[in-house]
DNA sequence: CGAGAATAAGACAGCGCTGTCATAATAAGA
DNA sequence: TCTTATTATGACAGCGCTGTCTTATTCTCG
């Protein structure tokens, strides 16, 4: 009672074994009546197709995998899912692999991940889309990218992102539209090109407002929960003490208003906070988070999807998709 | 410049196919100084063994599935980590399967996957874990199976659990014991066995203390946010207000906190509130939340060990990890 | 109506390994 | 010393498919 094989439905339907390759893989010259006929006898036999089998045997093998290495569970989930659903249609499988974006080795072990399961194409997610070194390596060994979001464009490789600083841009001067004048930034890290990017945009959309930069009032994060609290903490405890906070990503917003909480300062009535990305988080802290909606899942969609069409490859464009301001109940008008 | 196969590691040493496997195998039978003279040789050749074609040959595949559904992000993230941490240590391959739990070709669904994917093994989350037709079914099939947190033991199926009634039971007398005695409860999906020990172990903790169960404290939900919120305005509008909440899993809490807030209701002032889980978001909500840590990476690693090695699977034991009552700032001494 | 093109099938090698068996060399026991 | 174990190596088939080539059949169209 062993695993049924291509062997078998060719002899259950009478044909050559490489009749029935061409049906399941819907080749041409084949007679619809052999067509149906090998369906039939493949159906009545539970006959299921051995990827494995097929990996080997031919050029492609149907697996892409996404590298992976940042602190927010929900945008590695968000993303995960996004390049699942794309690839369960295609009957692609995807190989989610966290890695250390420092670690020195990288480039070896994600050779090595790609070598030994014979990976036909890889996502890679910020901020592993922005280590050049990388990119480079695996594109020289041409291996099939995308990268998603990252920090600037590559020559030659093809790219999903979001304008990041056109969305900092944007929630800046909605801030400002608010009324704040002292708008304290969280920032990312700055391996982190897409971080900067934010981080830029809330600079010039102060500028263009015709507000002062002032470098107090900019405070580093490293994109987690905790960093967020730190940052907020110094922002509270410096000189100037803004009426607004933007964090450039929701875990270091919720970090930032857990301190306001524990502090007794009224948000949005005190302090209005913003963060970035519309994690799911931003809608289960209180209150509900004014964020940037950065479509993840959209992201890792499309990413995906190019790499199983291939022919997007070729051309090695960047697909951006829009961004949207999520206007909740942290952030008001400024009081006082 | 294909690929670099055996074959080419076995010329450059000068031995057999056969002997470069069984030195990359760690088999016996090998001089010492034929397998430093191999592990040389695939070390200058850059040699990288193909899963792919040790999967086909073999007996086994060094990939083990995970199947999933749940709507927490942070289970999944949490869980996926555990189990991919281990299988990391001994190369093995994990594929990450969410799915339908309530899908009537669930069944046919995970054949296909562990069919086409030779398989070696599968690590059932809840409430999959719950599935008996889906579980007995793979067991005849002679598929490994290890259960995460399943409601009932199965007899013959390995499994790692934790024990969710004394959980829920330890965390209901810690309420009780800050002097509550109107203690809502927000239950989780009853298809989700452990969900129903967690009802079940707050109900026993109730009248082993003298306090009378009262249904219209105890509402339903889904274990995803929105449902808390739901359960917890269905808690404050009915006929017995709570002075606790205890909502069986942490993003459910989240979502009755959130309620809470916008009612101006003082937690843990006015209200106390408890999860159930321990996931990330616990600290990230306001003001911390007093939760059963439940080592889900810790539950999921297991799993993924006794797959891997193997040996555990004969035996079909339940293994059974610590839970812990972590008491943070959601909760309180009843005040009136 | 016959030459070339298009269509419809099958034979066969081979992807990169592992499992099994055969064989050679060495060690152990009577 | 000569037979048995034991250790060390290799030859070879085959896992379940796909790619390429070949052959047979049908279809065009001057």
């Amino acid at each position: 009672m062993g695993r049924v094989t291509m062997k078998d439905v060719a002899d259950a339907a009478g044909v050559s074994l490489k009749t029935v390759s061409r049906v399941l893989n819907n080749e041409p010259y084949v007679t619809d009546d052999i067509r149906t006929l090998v369906r039939k006898a493949a159906q009545k036999l539970n006959y299921r197709p051995s990827a494995v089998a097929r990996a080997l045997a031919g050029k492609r093998s149907n697996q892409i995998a996404l590298l992976y290495d940042n602190p927010s569970p929900y945008y590695a989930y968000e993303v995960q899912m996004g390049a699942l659903e794309r690839c369960r249609e295609d009957g692609f499988r995807l190989i989610f692999h966290p890695c250390d974006a420092n670690s020195p080795d990288l480039e070896h072990s994600v050779i090595d991940l790609v070598e030994e399961n014979h990976i036909e194409g890889l996502i890679l997610t910020p901020p592993i889309s922005d280590n050049q070194d990388l990119v480079k390596a695996l594109g020289d060994r041409a291996i099939a990218l995308v990268l998603i979001a990252p920090g600037r464009r590559v020559p030659d490789v093809a790219a999903v992102t979001m304008d990041d600083y056109a969305a900092s841009f944007a929630m800046t001067e909605y801030l400002i539209g608010l009324g704040h004048r002292e708008i304290g930034f969280i920032s990312g890290p700055s391996s982190h090109q897409a971080a900067r990017n934010r981080l830029y945009g809330y600079r010039r959309a102060l500028d263009a407002n015709g507000i002062a930069e002032d470098d107090s009032l900019v405070v580093p994060g490293t994109f987690d929960y905790t960093s967020g609290r730190v940052a907020c903490a110094a922002l509270l405890d410096g000189d100037r003490k803004p009426s607004a906070i933007f964090a450039s990503n929701d875990d270091m917003a919720a970090g930032a208003m857990a301190v306001a909480h524990e502090r007794g300062i009224g948000i949005p009535a005190d302090l209005s906070i913003a963060g970035f990305d519309d994690t799911n988080l931003a809608q289960m802290v209180w209150p509900p988070l004014t964020t940037v909606h950065q479509p993840v899942r959209d992201l890792a969609s499309i990413a995906a999807e190019i790499l199983i069409s291939r022919e997007k490859l070729r051309d090695a464009s960047t697909r951006t998709v829009d961004f949207e301001i999520m206007r909740r109940q942290s952030t008001a008008i400024r009081q006082k």
